[in-house]
DNA sequence: CCCCCCGACTAT
DNA sequence: TAGTCGGGGGGC
């Protein structure tokens, strides 16, 4: 029995691409490959890396391929697989594309690059020359490499080898990528006031339960939650010493503040991953998660789909932010994907917010997540008054954007020898050229969108494709010379009025033109940190997660952009990004002050904002989406549909439409032209589809998608979930 | 008439 | 993703 010859196997391998589903090859004789393992299998003229997804008996229906070659690696773990197949079918995609992303480091699978090192052997040698001496002096060091104890001792490599081969050192191999250094759960963290305590409690007890739980980490700008979720992650190492846990930032790129309060806490600084990480400490990255080793990973939204094997938590901070949405490529929300894969592997999610997405709120209500309040600041610091400054009765001067009260309020607080911070989400000069003479609108020529002047590089920007030009001279349009001016305010705009009216300020943009990497990023903070900046005008950018000990004053520009839109989040995000940016003020012993420009003083978010009233906001937000049957009350998927023949698409769409199954409370609405009308000679329309939550809308989605067949240069994205209306 | 470029199509 | 195929256009 023992003897017969091994029944044939057949492994299914799923490819890193947009297949529809795993295909199926034979094992070679003598062969063993388990689900999980890396493969190279015959597809087309090609050999090609794949997963193997499934091992079965080959029963010999249909002739398959052989398997090339088995790779070594560590293997994808079953929790991982299980993670990528849930994803494919919630986001209506293939499994491969939902694989691809997994598998983004390029060279991932090749064994760890290895150097040679030369340790002290102990043994003494009878006569020394003095390069051999100093060589073994150089050694005590540690060991090294023959290069660099050559460098260390002044002698050249052949020394080192020629005292290896006589027996006084010993040569080594060692993986050139070290392993990432064990955190620490043991290392006291700072000392936590009795209400952050009590929070970092309920998660250690959350950690104790075991199994799946989420928590929503609900406390205001500067309350401590960073310190209370460490608690939670030192309560997992300390239980479960194997334990990997993923900490999700976003745009972790820009931020050093995280890692530092990480070696703070547990000695070591955690592993990173974000796409601006070069190939090398990719591949390092990513093998280290991969085999279990790396126990702690801080990352942008993307390292959702890192390779753990043993993920115990996940903690998901600024859970409301909006970068967690990705819109290109595969589209996907990483904050849910946290807490899905959380559920699927049995560990615990934190969601942590100043200002949590009213999704969020909503399930900690419902008892679905635990609901953790951290109400005051720590350590003594308050929030800043927030007043709303009325423009209809405040207008500021001709060509200004900062009203008198504001100018005042600035005038004061440098006067004090304190910061200020100018915010407005609008990069560049002016975001409209228009010439005087005939009022031609300078427009992009791939997107339905006006170019945006940025003063400092001397070009006009379009901020959707990324098109840029030299500000012409001549209107294109009716060739007048010198007739194109800016209209409206852009930071470096704002920033110009400011050295206008305060020459003895030191003035700085931030904004991503003026920060475009981490380093540029650093710069600015650190120079605002140590007061080398007097006025910050900046963007998006600067009001997120930076702590400037010195501002005390932050003037909102514009506080109405953004409240207007067809986003339906877009009351709540203004509420979420004024917070933020508000909150940026006064946060050590000095008490801030935020002033809020508008000419809507009465808007809800506004108002709910000067009165501190944060409930009251997101009861009035809540009900208008109960109503409507809108998230988290309802779920929404959109369909992107695009092309380049603006009748062909109309055609397609109507048939899409047509297509549409018909099903129990789901509305299909559309198509309807996007707000981005044409984008890169794309002509854009778009279906809503709008489900009440108990409906599975990814099945609706599948279902409707394989009963179209739109012609091939029409092309269609879906997106659950969808968060931008563009 | 040839070649090259681009877009469509396919892979177990 | 990557390799192939076929059609259209430009160069000669």
């Amino acid at each position: 029995m023992s003897d017969a010859a091994p029944s044939p196997q057949r492994a299914s391998v799923l490819f890193p691409m947009p297949l529809p589903e795993p295909f199926d090859y034979a094992v070679p004789e003598g062969v063993r490959v388990k689900p999980g393992d890396h493969v190279l299998a015959p597809l087309g003229k090609r050999s090609a890396p794949g997963v193997v997804w499934e091992v079965g008996p080959d029963d010999g229906k249909r002739t398959l391929k052989t398997l090339d070659d088995v790779r070594g690696g560590p293997p994808l773990s079953a929790s991982m697989r299980e993670f990528i197949d849930w994803a494919a079918r919630y986001l209506v995609e293939p499994p491969g594309v939902v694989l691809r992303a997994v598998l983004r480091s390029p060279g991932a699978l090749k064994p760890s690059p290895t150097e040679t090192l030369y340790h002290s052997t102990g043994q003494t040698l009878i006569r020394l020359t003095p390069a051999r001496r100093a060589v073994l002096d150089a050694v005590e060091q540690g060991p090294a490499s023959a290069a660099e104890l050559g460098r260390r001792a002044g002698v050249s490599a052949s020394v080192v080898k020629g005292l290896a081969e006589a027996g006084a050192l010993r040569a080594e191999e060692a993986p050139v990528d070290p392993a990432f250094e064990a955190p620490d759960p043991h290392k006291e963290g700072i000392e936590l006031n009795p209400v952050q305590a009590d929070a970092a409690a309920t998660l250690r007890r959350l950690v104790a339960a075991g199994g799946f739980q989420a928590a929503l980490l609900d406390g205001v700008t500067g309350s401590g939650k960073t310190e209370v979720y460490f608690e939670a992650i030192a309560e997992l190492m300390r239980r479960e010493p194997e334990a990997q846990i993923l900490v999700l930032l976003p745009e972790i790129a820009l931020t050093q503040a995280v890692t530092k309060r990480f070696k703070d806490r547990f000695g070591v600084e955690p592993a990173l991953w974000h796409s601006g990480l070069a190939d090398k400490e990719r591949r390092r990255t990513w093998r280290e998660v991969a085999s279990g080793r790396a126990k702690i990973v801080a990352g942008a939204r993307s390292s959702i789909f890192l390779p753990f094997t043993n993920l115990r938590g996940v903690i998901v901070d600024e859970e409301h932010d909006p970068t967690y949405k990705q819109d290109e490529n595969l589209t996907y929300n990483a904050r849910d994907l946290a807490v899905a894969r959380a559920k699927l592997q049995g560990a615990v999610c934190v969601l942590a917010s100043a200002t949590p997405s009213l999704e969020s709120l909503v399930n900690a209500e419902a008892g679905r997540y635990v609901h953790v309040v951290l109400p005051s600041r720590a350590g003594g610091a308050v929030l800043p008054d927030i007043e709303l400054l009325d423009l209809r009765e405040n207008p500021p001067e001709k060509g200004e954007w900062l009203s008198p009260p504001l100018h005042k309020a600035v005038a004061e607080t440098l006067a004090r020898g304190e910061q200020a911070m100018l915010y407005l989400n609008r990069r560049g000069f002016a975001p409209l050229v228009l010439c005087k003479a005939c009022g031609h609108k300078m427009k992009s020529p791939e997107a339905d969108r006006w170019l945006v002047e940025h003063r400092y590089t001397g070009r006009l920007v379009c901020h959707v494709t990324g098109f840029s030009m030299p500000k012409p001279k001549a209107c294109p349009e009716c060739g007048a010379l010198e007739s194109l001016i800016g209209v409206g305010p852009g930071v470096e705009r704002v920033a110009e009025e400011a050295r206008q009216r305060f020459p003895e300020a030191r003035v700085e943009v931030f904004s991503s033109d003026t920060a475009q990497n981490g380093d540029d990023v650093r710069s600015i903070v650190s120079r605002m940190e140590a007061g080398e900046i007097d006025i910050l005008v900046g963007t998006q950018i600067a009001a997120k997660g930076h702590n400037f000990p010195h501002l005390t004053l932050v003037g909102v520009v514009d506080a109405d952009l953004g409240l207007a839109g067809g986003d339906l989040r877009a009351g709540e995000r203004t509420y979420q990004t004024l917070v933020q940016a508000a909150g940026r003020a006064g946060r050590a012993d000095r008490p801030g002050r935020a002033i809020l420009q508008t000419w809507n003083p009465d808007h809800e978010a506004l108002q709910a904002l000067a009165n501190g009233d944060r409930d009251g906001f997101l009861a009035a937000e809540r009900m208008m989406r109960e109503m409507l049957g809108l998230p988290p009350f309802g779920r929404l998927a959109a369909l992107i549909v695009s092309g380049p023949d603006p009748a062909q698409l109309d055609e397609a769409c109507q048939l899409i439409a047509r297509a549409a199954p018909v099903s129990d409370g789901v509305q299909v609405f559309g198509p309807a032209e996007a707000p981005l009308g044409v984008v890169r000679g794309r002509w854009r329309r778009r279906f809503l589809v709008q489900a009440p939550r108990n409906v599975d809308v990814s099945a609706f989605m599948r279902a409707w998608m394989g009963r179209m067949k739109p012609p091939s240069a029409v092309r269609v994205v879906l997106d659950i979930e969808p968060y931008s209306f563009l």
